[in-house]
DNA sequence: TACGTACTATTAAACGATTCAGTAGATGAA
DNA sequence: TTCATCTACTGAATCGTTTAATAGTACGTA
């Protein structure tokens, strides 16, 4: 693979002059040499050495993303769309994504030596909690980062706005005639968890309807849940059942559908079911699941272009963003029945 | 962030005789020496550059690995996992994977600027097709890369075998009764879909079962192809229907289960199905998904090894792999009932 | 005394770029 | 003629490593 020296040798120039016209800056080069120049670099295919630059700028050009391990029954829900868009979105602010993986409940000596080898420019989190140990780590060693989640301070994010979310699908069902709404919310103290429930909670407030006693059910994130969920919802004298039940996530609705239909309540009709995520599984459900649609790749965009900012040290414009979700609606929301 | 120039300053020594301390290269370095050394670059936090490092060693310990774009409501099918298994597996051999994207119909171009700008030692191709023009570029570069999927020559490739599987899934059927089996099959000529379909044709004639016209239907990789050849299938009269149907993947699975519904089959106990992946949904399906496991982890673990001993110009033991998936039998499969 | 040989540590040249500082040569003004 | 200025280029340091070549001691031996 040719050089710079190559190319200087067989210009007839120095070393100099290749690199002043390349990087285009040709204030004191005369036309004949710059065109020589560009000619003879082509000539014999000279692409620069991206190793010897990012040592002479102390830059790698690569961002980090660890991609944690999921056991194999859970869904990565909208992970690996997640990381397609990142990657896409890097390229075309001139980064590359590093991939990378850590054990899930002690992530922070992986990130470390990272830092340390000088490997990365920043990183990208996600699902960032509060008062998270990477947070911390990368703030301490003031290392660049921006969160798909939420953070405070100065913190960069982007995140979707779970209480919108969940605003929206209630009104969709009330549009629809329900008024007995159940939630299957998440017990650990997660902020997407949080913002989710609690955005139930005020909107059906806002709406002036009441949240029976057990209508809000605690778990987490797993099929199961959402199965276990509906059979205490069942548990309800008849009239005073929810004709509606929003889930945290895709994978619990499906739980919820499933014990549903065990039961003989027919989905989209004896009850209405509400996902969120939209993975792209949820089209080929049986009914079709109306889900909150998450709108990853806007996120992978507001990520990159505050990271590059923060890395090349310019103004940001706004560090945090709130995104809302889509609600696509489908089969497995109805009219309230018994309404 | 201190360099060995801090260390050596700290010590009181060399640059090389930290150098040496550091690579281990202990043959004419003193016991004291070299404790002062490991005690020093201890205690000032000194973590080697690993851009510098690189730069000598005309190596990046990257591997590419590009992440191809898919409609979104088609199921990224296995790639998600495999990125992460792809991930943790290189990091187990001192490399780092760098994800990147390219337009779907002209990926050669990244492949090159990425070769030229010397970012990365190797790639990892997954679905590979016969004269693909990645692996007829990367040949010419005499660039190192590996394929998830067939390769001819000496090209280094891991795949599953699908032959063997769709000869399992059989064998499963014809256990439990089944004689009249049916086929979703791709039409277009990848490796992996004459794999399978010949596979079906192979197994089937050494089991001394026919397969009568209209058996094999050939489609792409959608939901409604699994849909719209159960329709076809279902237009046989009753004695002469298929009692059991095997998909190329776990889409089209779906796809005839949906389908089947809507025509009041029973899956499971009317007709069985069998699909080909083992997507993270497929367990949660109604009923639950029979399917062929891919050793995705597996599949991830040797493309690496084999990779690392070709970028590091070792010999390597054997350069193509074909595994074996695994039979996952779950609720869709059951006694065939007019049998 | 002189010399070969361990033993230990250092000097300096790479790797492939960027860029500051300097320099020849031409031109113009005093 | 002399000096300043401008144009068009080059030399060499630098980024942080690795490593071949070399050099200084000390010791035993001829």
């Amino acid at each position: 693979m040719p050089t710079i020296k190559d190319v200087a040798r067989e210009a007839g120039v120095s070393i100099a002059t290749v690199s002043y016209v390349l990087n285009n800056k040709t204030d004191s080069i005369s036309e004949d040499t710059k065109n020589l120049v560009l000619e003879t670099a082509k000539r014999i295919g000279y692409t620069p050495n991206v190793t010897a630059r990012n040592l002479r700028f102390s830059q790698t050009r690569l961002i980090g993303y660890a991609w944690h391990d999921v056991p194999r029954d859970q869904v990565n829900a909208v992970m690996d769309r997640f990381t397609y868009h990142l990657a896409h979105a890097a390229e075309s602010q001139g980064y590359h994504i590093l991939t990378f993986t850590h054990p899930q409940h002690d992530p922070t000596p992986v990130y470390d030596e990272l830092i340390r080898t000088r490997r990365l420019d920043a990183f990208i989190l996600s699902a960032t909690e509060l008062d998270d140990p990477r947070v911390r780590l990368l703030n301490e060693a003031k290392f660049p980062f921006a969160c798909f989640g939420r953070g405070d301070g100065d913190t960069l994010f982007a995140d979707v706005d779970g209480k919108a979310g969940v605003h929206m699908a209630i009104e969709h069902l009330i549009e629809l005639g329900h008024r007995r709404i159940a939630m299957v919310a998440w017990g650990d103290e997660t902020t997407a968890s949080s913002y989710r429930r609690e955005g139930f909670k005020e909107s059906m407030h806002e709406f002036g309807l009441e949240i029976p006693d057990g209508f809000i059910t605690l778990g987490q994130n797993e099929e199961v849940h959402g199965r276990r969920s509906f059979e205490q919802l069942y548990q309800f004298p008849e009239g005073q059942r929810p004709t509606a039940i929003i889930c945290s996530s895709d994978l619990e609705a499906i739980g919820v559908m499933n014990a549903a239909e065990e039961h003989g309540v027919v989905v989209g009709k004896d009850l209405s079911v509400i996902g969120f995520d939209d993975v792209p599984m949820s089209q080929y459900l049986r009914p079709a699941l109306t889900t909150l649609r998450q709108p990853i790749s806007h996120v992978a965009d507001l990520l990159m272009g505050m990271l590059k900012a923060r890395i090349e040290n310019k103004p940001i414009k706004q560090t945090q963003h709130i995104v809302l979700p889509e609600l696509v609606v489908r089969a497995s929301t109805g009219p309230c029945k018994p309404c």
